[in-house]
DNA sequence: CGTTAAGTTGAAGTGAATCAAGTACCGTGG
DNA sequence: CCACGGTACTTGATTCACTTCAACTTAACG
């Protein structure tokens, strides 16, 4: 089920960001920027850096994608979202000085160019505006970290917290076409630790909602036959409607 | 282990910010700020506003306390934080536009000033710089965020959760003194609505931890006896050196 | 002093983690 | 082309922590 580790998929991502950064700033700054930006090229499994960490830069992934996730001693794991190209890693904590909230991995080889802090410190005392765009950003990682709250603290029952992932993934690639399919480009482990269950939970729950034909999968192409119901099982309705 | 409805806690607070709103402001953006407010008292458990709700407005929190909740339609609630005095409530949303994020309660009654969410948009276009602020509350709010997904993610039993929000708890008031006590000042219900867990676990689990000579209980007071020990239950270290 | 909300405690039920064993898939090299 | 090794996926059995339910005690407050 996952594509092979030297391509990128181009399907449905997960994560598609309305509004991003560079774009609201003017031709000027943006190119002020540029002039600051140090590109790099990384393998995939690279760890770009660490939750905790003092920040030294700030990373704009180019190409590829990364897995930004909160983990634990215990080798449990997170994953918050798939950054993709033109996002910002770790912007929050360079502007703020405050260590990294969470770890950033190459899921594949990934482009990606590097402005030092002091200098993203110092672009935004030139360009104050930035910060405008700045806010938006953070804005939509708290969005993103309030859903995801949601579906962990209030989806009680695995099939709620899967319902909930898989409606949020359809509906993040409505771009080109606002299908009820998409391909899932993650493994059933990766799946689990984007919910917080276990991989074994992730294979039973899509058989269980195979069955009960609420989604087709074909290869790695997920359909959702059967959205109203699967929207009721998402449906933070838990308490006892439990749908038979 | 509640307080009174009519009086608000002085001791030890939960959500303490590090950064505020207004006073990166300069005095003449602050007074301008202060000529759109509308001041109004509220009671006790007045909802303020609905997670999903258009933003029409924006709130400062003047005196009392707020709670800060995601609900779902079951009933089922999952409480973000307690918001003090000084706090904005609604910020993001009245700037981006986008629908509230969390609901937003009175826990004591309350004195509240509002600005309409166009005057709001207006001042932020007298005074840019004020992106700056907002972009620092919105960062705490994100940090919240993911230290709350920590909890709810990583912390698989009931005792990390819980040794883990007492900790941060304790943390929260090392203003006045650091030290190990704070006053509890919600109910077990409330605390379970704060790491996702039953009532009765709460009970059960702070019994398990005086029982171990972790914490004791004096009245609404609690005070950590054995931090190392507590630290190691709530430690992201899961996997299976469970303390004995 | 009586009513209501909060806390306590036990017993039963259950969803999911864990453990274990096996299968399918895929790229590699013989 | 097939054997090989590694990874991902599947499936069943067992276990366990927590929820739920229920009955009860305690505390708070007019």
């Amino acid at each position: 089920m996952r594509l092979g580790c030297e391509t990128v998929p181009n399907g449905a991502l997960q994560c598609s960001r309305a509004a991003e950064f560079f774009t609201s700033l003017t031709a000027e700054a943006r190119s002020d920027f540029q002039s600051l930006e140090i590109h790099n090229d990384y393998p995939g499994s690279t760890i770009l850096f660490l939750e905790g960490e003092t920040p030294s830069r700030v990373l704009i992934l180019r190409e590829g994608q990364s897995k930004l996730s909160i983990n634990s001693i215990g080798g449990k794991r997170l994953i918050l979202g798939i950054a993709r190209p033109t996002e910002i890693l770790g912007l929050t904590s360079a502007l703020s000085g405050n260590p990294y909230e969470v770890t950033a991995e190459t899921m594949y080889p990934c482009n990606i160019s590097s402005v030092s802090r002091q200098d993203f410190l110092s672009f935004f005392l030139r360009h104050p505006v930035a910060y405008q765009s700045a806010f938006r950003e953070v804005s939509l990682d708290y969005s993103r970290a309030c859903e995801q709250l949601r579906t962990l603290g209030l989806a009680i029952t695995a099939q709620a917290k899967l319902a909930r992932l898989l409606l949020e993934w359809c509906a993040g690639g409505h771009e080109t076409e606002r299908d009820n399919r998409f391909t899932i480009f993650l493994t059933h482990e990766e799946i689990g630790e984007c919910i917080g269950t276990s991989r074994e939970t992730v294979t039973r729950t899509l058989n269980d909602f195979q069955h009960r034909l609420l989604v087709e999968l074909h290869g790695s192409t997920l359909v959702i036959s059967n959205r109203i119901a699967l929207e009721r099982y998402a449906g933070i309705n838990l308490t006892r409607d439990r749908a038979s």
